[in-house]
DNA sequence: GCAAGGTC
């Protein structure tokens, strides 16, 4: 009898291919379930990777550049943090060991194709005739049947073209990474600095904004304002009510300074809807808890993983905006009925005649946008909590009617100018009352009056007022900015943010772009430009397209690529010192102002000038001293756990400088740099 | 000590 192996993408959807294609049989090896399908002539043994289970690693020792031989290795032997995937990739080898064919049942996308044939290749290296490739879209029972009985032979096209994107990535990123630290290396200093296909453009829309914002120059302009009893309002003047001029602005509030009295001119309504929002995808719900709770998307996803894992929403990390009726509306409602907490708001969504959600545009094939399951939550953290009952209320929300609102604007008139004062109410609350508390709408009512009414003014205000610079990227806006560029995954955006702060390129959310980022952007547009570019991401992409085509073929690819990366870290490496040389003295500098506390209080009291508080490290531990040492002998000592970041704060108690102290597995925290401080008497 | 991508 033939046995087949049949390679499901992650351990949830092995669950699902089993629960399709027939009766399956469990059997449990090192951990991991495996599904068994007999029939007369076969047997299937569903196993479950855990996506990659390879990563490319260099083949030869150390760390020079350019570096252009690299191979798949089992990914926990490289990685401490995918220790989880040794009982996946043991429990694989066994069954692969039975196998006398394959299948490749991986999302059908370049990542799947991928992560199946390396398993596949690695471990049996059978001839391609002997591996198959299932193909389907979405998870339903019947797409998956379908693709079953219409399994294709082995997708050399695509799998070429998922390998040669790993590769390039790997190529340009390790590379330029390296060059750039061995420069500042070669200026005897030591720092890890990173860049890559898609952190590159990431840092280099960041800076751009940061360099406007750093280049801006406001502009004076004046407002001015009718003082009533119970509002303001704004005069209507040009196209957006700002005089730009000053003398002007002075002409018109001397005109009508004295007035006592206006008259209503005008009333315009406008009735309008306000439509219910739509189905999280991963990004939407990390743009949601941040603003709601100002939870980063970082954490936001780990949390929402955790949730997955405890079966309370489902899989999120999708790009998804629809539900379709498929995930079955009246069961979930129905469970979440159960729940005190969302009893009387699942009521209502389940009153209504018929029950459809809102829909986004975007899709995602494999997986639906997120939503709750149903299931009883227990034991969640505070956060895991908030994002639990944000997604729930999203969930009953996109069954919402449009809630009713109404604006209104009234014009006063003075001499010959027009005041207006605006106001905005909801008329029927609908969806709003299934978000509630998260529904950010304003509500702003005015006095009910009438056409040709005569009004008692307070007074009028000339205000002088300044252009904003543009607003800084938050941390859930410039993940939205991703999506919309195309940079990085669903998966992966997130953790690319993060790593620009763990490099020191950003800091603060808002997000200020170092000094550091800024010159590393300078370096690489001076260098290497292309790695700045989102075009870097469209090229790969229709290369990929033309090898899963057979117009170009992998080694050609890769080997172009080589050949161009060659000539320009061969520059590189001619100016490396000098190169290195400005990028050593950023470094030194932010080092310096990371590690500056704030003003020393015995200088202070001692009348001692300048005595500037700093974060000293020696001997692999660090203190606070004084920059007076050794007049001054100011010290603190500082937490042995955690890194120890500066803030701008002083303590609201003492005065001291407040530290800000990051901790990898326990919560973050601030505190007074001073043990003796009162504030920690209740510590 | 370096990428980007998948996932528990």
């Amino acid at each position: 009898m033939e046995t087949t192996v049949m390679i499901g993408e992650k351990p949830k959807v092995a669950s699902k291919l089993a629960n399709a294609l027939g009766n399956y049989s469990t059997k449990t090896n090192r951990g991991v379930k495996n599904y068994v399908i007999e029939t007369d002539e076969r047997r299937i043994i569903i196993a479950p990777a855990v996506g990659h289970i390879f990563n490319l690693e260099q083949i030869s020792e150390g760390w020079d550049y350019p570096v252009f031989d690299v191979e798949w290795r089992p990914i926990f032997e490289t990685s401490d943090s995918s220790d989880y995937v040794k009982k996946y990739y043991n429990n694989l080898r066994d069954q692969i060991e039975k196998a006398d064919t394959y299948i490749n049942a991986c999302d059908f996308d370049l990542e799947g194709s991928v992560i199946g044939a390396n398993i596949i290749k690695h471990m049996a290296d059978p001839d391609e005739e002997r591996i198959e490739r299932m193909k389907f879209s979405t998870l339903t029972q019947s797409d998956l049947q379908e693709a079953f009985d219409n399994l294709e032979g082995f997708d050399k096209g695509m799998t070429d073209a998922g390998i040669t994107r790993h590769t390039l990535d790997f190529y340009y990123g390790v590379n330029v990474s390296r060059a750039l630290m061995q420069a500042v290396r070669e200026n005897n200093r030591y720092k890890t600095l990173s860049t890559g296909r898609v952190q590159g453009p990431t840092l280099k829309i960041l800076a751009d904004k940061e360099r406007e914002i750093r280049a801006f120059e406001p502009d004076d302009y004046w407002e001015i304002f009718l003082k009533h009893s119970e509002f303001d309002a704004k005069l209507s003047y040009g196209s957006d009510d700002r005089i730009w001029d000053e003398d002007e602005a002075n002409g018109i509030f001397l005109t009508v300074k004295d007035e006592g009295r206006t008259e209503v001119t005008d009333i315009d309504i406008n009735n309008y809807s306000h439509n219910p929002p739509i189905p999280f995808n991963l990004t939407g719900l990390q743009s949601e808890a941040s603003s709601q709770f100002n939870i980063s998307p970082k954490k936001t996803q780990s949390i929402a993983q955790t949730l997955y894992e405890n079966s309370l929403i489902s899989y999120p990390r999708t790009e998804s905006q629809k539900l379709p009726p498929k995930i079955g509306y009246k069961d979930i409602l129905g469970k979440l009925k159960s729940q005190d907490s969302y009893e009387d708001l699942a009521k209502k969504v389940m009153k209504k005649d018929s029950l459809s959600t809102t829909q986004g545009k975007k899709k995602d094939d494999a997986h639906p946008a997120i939503y709750p399951t149903g299931e009883h939550p227990s034991g969640l953290s505070k956060q895991e909590r908030k994002v639990y009952d944000l997604i729930v209320k999203r969930f009953f929300a996109v069954f919402g009617k449009a809630a009713k609102r109404r604006s209104l604007t009234m014009t006063l008139t003075v001499e010959d100018y027009d005041f207006q004062a605006k106001s905005k109410i909801t008329v029927e609350r609908n969806w709003f009352d299934l978000y509630d508390p998260y529904v950010k709408v304003s509500e702003a009512a005015l006095p009910e009056l009438e056409v040709g009414d005569i009004l008692d003014v307070e007074g009028f205000d000339l205000e002088d007022k300044e252009t904003q610079p543009p607003q800084r990227y938050s941390q859930s806006r410039i993940v939205n900015k991703l999506e919309k560029e195309n940079l990085g995954t669903k998966a992966t955006r997130a953790s690319t943010i993060d790593r620009l702060y763990n490099r020191n390129y950003i800091e603060g959310d808002p997000i200020n772009v170092t000094d550091l980022g800024l010159a590393i952007v300078d370096t690489l547009e001076d260098h290497i430009p292309d790695l700045l570019s989102p075009d870097l991401t469209r090229e790969f992409e229709e290369k990929m397209e033309s090898i899963r085509q057979g117009e170009e073929t992998s080694e050609g690819v890769i080997e172009k690529a080589r050949e161009d990366l060659d000539k320009m870290l061969g520059k590189f490496k001619d100016q490396e010192k000098e190169i290195g040389a400005e990028l050593v003295n950023t470094i030194d500098d932010e080092r310096k102002r990371r590690r500056k506390l704030g003003p020393c209080h015995e200088c202070e009291e001692q009348g001692r000038e300048d005595g500037m508080l700093r974060i000293i490290k020696s001997k692999g531990s660090s203190f606070v001293g004084c920059s007076n040492y050794p007049d001054c002998e100011n010290t603190y000592p500082l937490p042995n756990t955690g890194k120890v970041n500066s803030t701008d704060q002083e303590c609201s108690t003492c005065g001291k400088p407040v530290i800000y102290v990051e901790r990898k597995k326990k919560k973050s925290y601030s505190m007074c740099v001073d043990p003796d401080c009162p504030s920690k008497d209740d510590w």
